[in-house]
DNA sequence: ACCTATTGCGTAAATTTGACACATATGGAT
DNA sequence: ATCCATATGTGTCAAATTTACGCAATAGGT
């Protein structure tokens, strides 16, 4: 088996939440054979170069964003002819993180960027709203037993926006006063001390997430976990 | 990017239970620069072959082995230089199976076939051992809410039989009155109507796991979930 | 002042978990 | 047979957690 004819590529499936809403980064191609179809911002991974490595370079080229979060999500080669430029298998990756804190930029094989809300993504091509799928359902099952959602808000947050952000990933209603007082028997929010006028109504005190402390507290045997009713 | 240089390989990590004891299962490689050592049975995935079957293939021409139980764990890329042939990445995949029912046979790549004990491992080449790791924590944190444990065990088993399997593979005492009452509670046992003597003692009832049940109660919103004291 | 909207806090029933006690059915030893 | 050690089958109850709400507090708008 010297002469093994099958590529290697990268897609990053990245989430975004802004206001209520699930969104995912997408490129428009600029060459290739879907030239001028939005896809994932993926590419081929280089001689030598480490998966991960290749993921966070196909993102910052061709997208000009760099995630704070981004773990590996599955492989996709049960499909052989899914690329129809031959045999290439993709290493998804799921990514996370805050649009507002990000600049968006189209470069190198993109002759676009944009965020496109979950529940209204056009056909793509490949296998790519199949990588999406997967993506979305890792994420709606992660965030049960890991704090990942904090990663997709700001710093600084107020309950509702945390409580609006599991409504928005999980399509489910959930209990507002439970909830808050699930996530703060954790002990991992600190109140920064401000409050933050939502417009109308009371306003809500400022959290952040203590990352630092998470950590801690994982490492010794704390297990992050919320159940909805 | 059209003359990449990585090669693709596919690696299965094959647990077997037998006797209050987690088992691997390795080959002992006949040719290649590990010739002699004892590795994964995995090896390289053919032009245009899925990456499914490619673990299957090599699984069964190595050792004569095909399992019932067959998922995929991790992709292994972002150490160059994991395979001192060149740059390879590994697709590893997560297999359960019951020794008794096998027959396990060294073939082609292999001149040797074995079942090794979890914590007895010789020092494997290459990444296996880390390989193996995820496996088990897979495994580990799987049967907590997939009822994948039932792979291991043959048909037909005593209640005793599945609280050693748990206990064996969480390394954690469990109590097995609490355990069974959980368990049962699912409805997804049935008794066979026989009995086993286990030497000693009262002999336990026969149960067989109803695969066919969980299915449809899967579809329709069931979770299997077991939680330990 | 009054209404609406949103946040913050609390209480109680229902369910689940965790820690046990005890009866039942075998094999082996006396 | 009788007694003992061993393992299985069933039940009970307190503690902890989950679930379903009620209601006061703080803001904007009329």
């Amino acid at each position: 088996m010297d002469s093994q004819n099958i590529k290697v590529a990268v897609d990053p499936v990245v989430f975004g939440y802004e206001n209520g809403s699930l969104f995912i980064l997408l490129i428009k191609q600029k060459y290739g054979p879907m030239k001028g179809k939005w896809v994932l911002p993926g590419g081929f991974v280089k001689d030598n170069e480490p998966l991960s490595v290749a993921v966070a370079r196909e993102l910052k080229e061709e997208t000009n964003v760099t995630v704070d979060y981004l773990e590996q999500l599955f492989t996709f080669g049960d499909d052989v002819n899914r690329d129809p430029r031959g045999h290439i298998i993709s290493i998804a990756y799921l990514g996370l993180a805050n649009p507002k804190q990000l600049d968006i930029q189209a470069n190198t094989d993109a002759s676009d960027v944009n965020w496109f809300e979950i529940n209204k993504l056009p056909q793509l091509p490949f296998d790519h709203n199949q990588i999406i799928k997967k993506g979305l359902e890792r994420l709606q099952s992660k965030v049960h037993y890991k704090p990942i959602g904090f990663d997709l808000l700001g710093d600084e947050f107020v309950f509702s926006d945390l409580e609006n952000l599991y409504r928005t990933i999980l399509q489910k209603e959930i209990d507002r006063r439970n909830f808050r007082k699930k996530i703060l028997s954790f002990g991992l929010l600190e109140e920064t001390g401000e409050l933050r006028k939502t417009g109308s109504g009371r306003p809500g005190a400022v959290y952040r997430f203590n990352k630092r402390k998470y950590s801690q507290l994982e490492s010794s045997g704390f297990h992050f976990d919320i159940k909805f009713a």
